[in-house]
DNA sequence: GATGAATGAGGGTTCATTCAT
DNA sequence: GATGAATGAACCCTCATTCAT
């Protein structure tokens, strides 16, 4: 939003231009499709959200697909450029291991557009993240990192050995996606209300502990 | 299906009946539903898989949503009566968990509509659920069993105390329920298909040993 | 209802039997018809105001617009037998006549579904009137005595000559008919609810004086 | 429809334009509404007669109910104006009356629409006209000018006095009204064409003199 | 006579998409 | 680039009517 104040300088109110519609449809198809899902969200209600004019997702995305991978190919490029800025090298194997436990946690919490976009994709078989080059060359280190932390936490006696990274990285992703995913049933279920933040802090110290101390050694 | 054979022995054949009918038609709409969600379902779909008349529905049911809640609650009936089922009290603390941690894995893998359903009703913000007084009496048997199961573990020195049975529920059924209802994007990101009987067994191996290891004493 | 019970006297509480079916469906539909108009009318809801099968009406009438025509017949049926039981004969002239407007106007006030029974035959081109030869062969003696009042007033001296009953007779209808057809739309227009007994009441003396002023000798 | 033509002077053949789409679903609604009544019509049908695309009803109106509002509005405001251009006050009481009457029987006469879309908004109780303000701040000048016109003709001793002016509104409205509304059934009871133009005038005749006649003094 | 079950033909409405400036 | 107008394909649901005891 102030990227595009600086660029289009020509009408500073009455905020138009290509970038900005482009960016106001993203940000409204964001938002709609993760509460709705691709088959739920109306193209009107993206367009009256975003305060553009609906023929405009056509000519900028072709069609409600197109802008839903466009979307969910900004959700991956996100979240991968945020778990490249983790740095663990620095620190002792549990210490990163906790921040990486942290880091897998918070981003649910922080970005709640992420949980029901990757859930409503699931429904969809995936279909659209097979078709996005752009996606499936997106590598998350998250993996490597965790069998880097991993390694060292066996080679200074502190985790124990014979963990798959990638199952640990599904765990890790489990023990927190699943509470946002099914926040509503749960809290339902169990009649408290789990979005409240004295309820997330609780689910958060919890995993932290569970999966750490999962890695202990024998 | 089997069973509506033995019971209505008058018209062996030609399967008609108001049972027969209401049976089919939620059968169909739980598969259906399980793979398109409420959205994305069609009545016709429904119908035309079922095999009844497409207005029955409304005879029966009334309308699609209430199609839809009676399958979430009978979904509900079926795993609340499979919990019951489980017989924990003559095992030992550590094999009374490890029972435990595999019936929810495999009622997962044995019950392939449930999480989607789950999934998409949480898409919902589980508005159904709450609506049903049938699914919110139903309490499900797992937080107690679990609570049970742990303290005799504490007790006798197997398991370590401090740990909230509601947290640790929430965090055996989403080391399963991730794996499912993330299958296909994670499939995708790392290349290998999940739903191969191996992939499974290699997820519920590592489970159990990290849900296990993780309720080790300090 | 009554006369039923003398009918059917096996089943004294539980009232059943073919002539009280019928009967029953028949009040049920003359009063769904005359609120809601023939296509507006749903089998259903006469079937569960009737209190009896909806597979009855097709058992007894044939179809809905057959049922809607045998009420309109009995509608028809009533309205002539009480015009017949007007004695008009012993009256001088002016107390003849108003006698007649007071009938005409009373009678719309009396039976409420004739109003609208009427309204709807009308909107639909009084088809059914036409095919019912019962109807058309029930010819109303109203305008006969209406002749016959004229002219022994215009002997009298009382009544101006050269009025033709007929339209005599649609001008009394009319004067009260419309009061009544049209009451909810003047009761919006006029800011009065006009169903009102004062109204009412204030309206039947308005069109016995209107009338019977119409009618003076020059 | 001649005004677009001299204003839309691009397409003269091809009449397209959001006016001209509005344009001809009021009148075809007004039309197929006045004869089959708002649950007799079907939107196909007004699609159908207007030329238009049957979606643009929803576009323009929002649903089939707001069509017949806007068509009861319109007409409301039709006959409002018409009878706003009465010029009464010149006119002596006796022809002033005169004029008021014939104008209301020949409104009817020459707005067939009228009469039935009244009459079916009275068999949903005016609902429409309860819920539009539009209609219920259109006050109907005439009782105003029946008002004074009575007055001018009881001080001028041609009118008798004591006649409420709302009632001698719906009793002029009555008289033409019923003929129009009951005309079929009418035509079948007393087995004349009653929308012939002799039989027409006969009426048209007979209301002017009954009404005139009725307000002579005692 | 009476009843529940079943069916076919629409009917109103939604919605993604395209047309035409 | 941007906008309002227009369109066709479905979709959910209603309802009169018939079937089958």
């Amino acid at each position: 939003m102030t990227i595009e104040d600086q660029v289009v300088k020509k009408r500073p109110t009455v905020k138009r231009g290509p970038e900005h519609s482009r960016r106001r449809l993203l940000d409204a198809a964001r938002d709609v499709f993760s509460k709705k899902g691709l088959g739920g969200a109306r193209v009107d209600e993206i367009a009256a959200l975003s305060g553009v004019n609906k023929q405009l997702v056509y000519y900028y995305f072709g069609n409600k697909k197109d802008l839903y991978l466009a979307v969910l190919e900004e959700v991956y490029e996100e979240i991968r450029e945020q778990e490249r800025q983790l740095d663990l090298a620095h620190l002792a194997p549990i210490e990163a291991m906790e921040k990486l436990i942290e880091f897998t946690f918070d981003y649910f919490t922080d970005n709640p557009h992420f949980v029901p976009l990757l859930g409503d994709e699931n429904l969809h078989k995936a279909q659209h993240l097979k078709d996005s080059t752009v996606i499936r060359e997106l590598h998350s280190p998250l993996v490597e990192m965790i069998g880097t932390t991993l390694e060292r936490g066996v080679a200074a006696g502190v985790f124990r050995s014979g963990l798959d990274p990638i199952q640990l990285y599904i765990s890790l992703a489990g023990l927190g996606f699943f509470y946002y995913s099914n926040i509503h049933t749960l809290s339902v279920i169990f009649g408290r209300d789990l979005k409240a933040k004295p309820a997330v802090a609780e689910r958060r110290a919890h995993v932290i502990k569970f999966a750490l101390s999962a890695l202990r050694p024998a």
